[in-house]
RNA sequence: GGAGGGAUGGCAGAGCGGCCGAAUGCGAAGCUCUUGAAAAGCUUUGGGAUGCAAGUCCCCGUGGGUUCAAAUCCCACUCCCUCCGCCA
């Protein structure tokens, strides 16, 4: 949520950075007429129980010095203005739901250096690391659903015989690639992020702050039988962390890496585009989360970027550093890198990981604050990026490591935490 | 799943329907004293709305109700704890 004082104080200036990402300014314009229409009536009702309570405490005082005559019209009285008070208190408690409900579906403000654009096609690439088109000609690559049913370390079949579309198995060394993955991921952060496992099953109220879950996302799985929902990614769990919370300014920033299952609904049909790893309903990921002080905000988000970068970097697989420009930028965030590796088996860059700088806007509605030392509480400016999504990155690492022979050759950074150096045909001599 | 107990400030812990945003203790911060430290003394120490400010208003798990007036009485819910059962 943003300050609904914006739209009071700097309707203009807000409206105008709406637009920048697509909204229609009716919206704005309809949350600044109910946060009008609030104020009036906090200030009514407010009055109203000025008043109450001067003669709540008159009659105390006459019921003490036994004054019982003098009390009873004035009691007579009280209830008949306590009565008007609870009327303007609901209507108060109306305007407020309505107010909440408008503003809940305004979304962040984008950064003011965050490029003009409508859609994907006006995202700028800001730089490519060791990708050269030539590198992938003259030679067949083969796209990683195929290179994992043939060396049998990916089972479609089975995925879909259990699940359904959009799910997977991973067998033998297929698996030891996805966990070295993970743990490559979190040893390269163990020294600046704090190793989390959180729950997988969060509370209703957990998920409606991180502004996972609105009325128009149903991304996120639900129990049946209990108030609980499946995570659709771990920055659900470590933004919920400290809900409702005021940290020390000396605390920040914080910094929190957690490796746990993803689960998401997505809903629409699975197609060419879903094939294989890359997009499921269930994928692992490493996801990393900072809380830190509105001015440092910038710097976090410049060096989140290049954590996320870090395993790739490792790896040795090309990717790309795309800034979304304003039109595309996810509900909440004020600016949004993503990383996106090339996958020769597809010809496409798929993207692994996505860093969000969120300033104040998930914390607003978590109530996640700190205590400057100077005095005062303000909000914490929050950012989430993925320090590793192991499927389309395993993805990535299996057509990458493609061998003349068909078998596949792990990255030398990935051996020791995988153990195994290449992935062969099964039968095939070794 | 069954039985009981509880929810008040950073923590502990009082609180007759009005003088209670709330005693007291601990913790923390500042100051005094001291060569320094400790000890002692003094002071400060929750969150939010509204307002230029003074102030006013709200918050004692959450939501309702009774009342002129609710931390205090009533109802519902949630969560936590203990014991029993089940269990990796």
């Amino acid at each position: 949520m943003i300050d609904s004082k914006l739209l009071l104080d700097q309707y203009d200036a807000t409206v105008r950075r709406l637009a920048r990402k697509g909204v229609d300014p009716a919206l704005p314009g309809e949350a600044r007429q109910l946060a009008i229409r609030r104020l009036e009536l906090v200030r009514q009702v407010e009055s109203l129980r000025q008043e109450r309570n001067a003669g709540a405490t008159r009659i105390g005082e006459l019921m003490r010095e036994k004054r019982q005559d003098e009390a009873e019209p004035l009691r007579a009285e009280m209830g008949e203005l306590s009565s008007r008070l609870e009327a303007a208190e609901a209507e108060m408690r109306l305007a407020q739901d309505d107010l909440d409900d408008v503003m809940s579906r305004i979304p962040n403000l984008p950064a003011d250096d965050v490029p003009d654009g409508r859609s994907d096609a006006d995202n700028v690439v800001l730089r490519t690391e060791r990708y050269d088109p030539d590198d992938y000609k003259g030679r067949d690559w083969e796209p990683h659903w195929d290179i994992g049913e043939r060396l049998e370390i990916l089972d479609g079949k089975r995925a879909a015989k259990l699940s359904g579309a959009m799910f997977a198995v991973l067998k033998g060394d297929g698996a030891r690639v996805l966990r070295g993955l993970t743990a490559l991921a979190l040893d390269i952060h163990r020294d600046s992020y704090e190793e989390i496992i959180p729950p997988h099953l969060v509370r209703t109220e957990v998920i409606t702050k991180t502004g996972h879950l609105t009325k128009f996302d149903t991304q996120a799985y639900r129990l049946r039988d209990d108030e609980l929902w499946l995570i659709p990614t771990g920055e659900v769990a470590l933004m919920g962390l400290h809900q409702e919370e005021i940290l020390n300014e000396a605390d920040l920033p914080r910094r929190y890496m957690a490796y746990t299952v993803c689960w998401r609904r997505e809903a629409g049909a699975a197609g060419k585009e879903t094939r294989g790893l890359q997009r499921l309903h269930e994928f692992h990921k490493v996801e990393l989360v900072k809380l830190c002080r509105p001015e440092d905000g910038d710097a976090e988000f410049e060096s989140l970027v290049a954590d996320a970068a870090r395993p790739l970097e490792m790896l040795g697989l090309p990717y790309r550093v795309v800034e979304l420009c304003a039109g595309d930028l996810t509900f909440s965030a004020a600016r949004v890198y993503d990383l996106e590796v090339y996958s020769p088996g597809v010809d496409r860059w798929l993207e692994v990981a996505s860093i969000s700088l969120v300033t104040d806007f998930q914390s607003r509605r978590g109530q996640i604050r700190f205590r400057r030392e100077a005095g005062g509480n303000e909000l914490v400016h929050a950012l989430n990026g993925s320090g590793l999504a192991t499927p389309r990155v395993w993805a990535a690492v299996v057509e990458h490591g493609l061998q003349l022979d068909g078998s596949v050759r792990l990255p030398p950074a990935l051996v020791p935490y995988a153990g195994i150096e290449v992935i062969k045909e099964k039968g095939s001599p070794s």
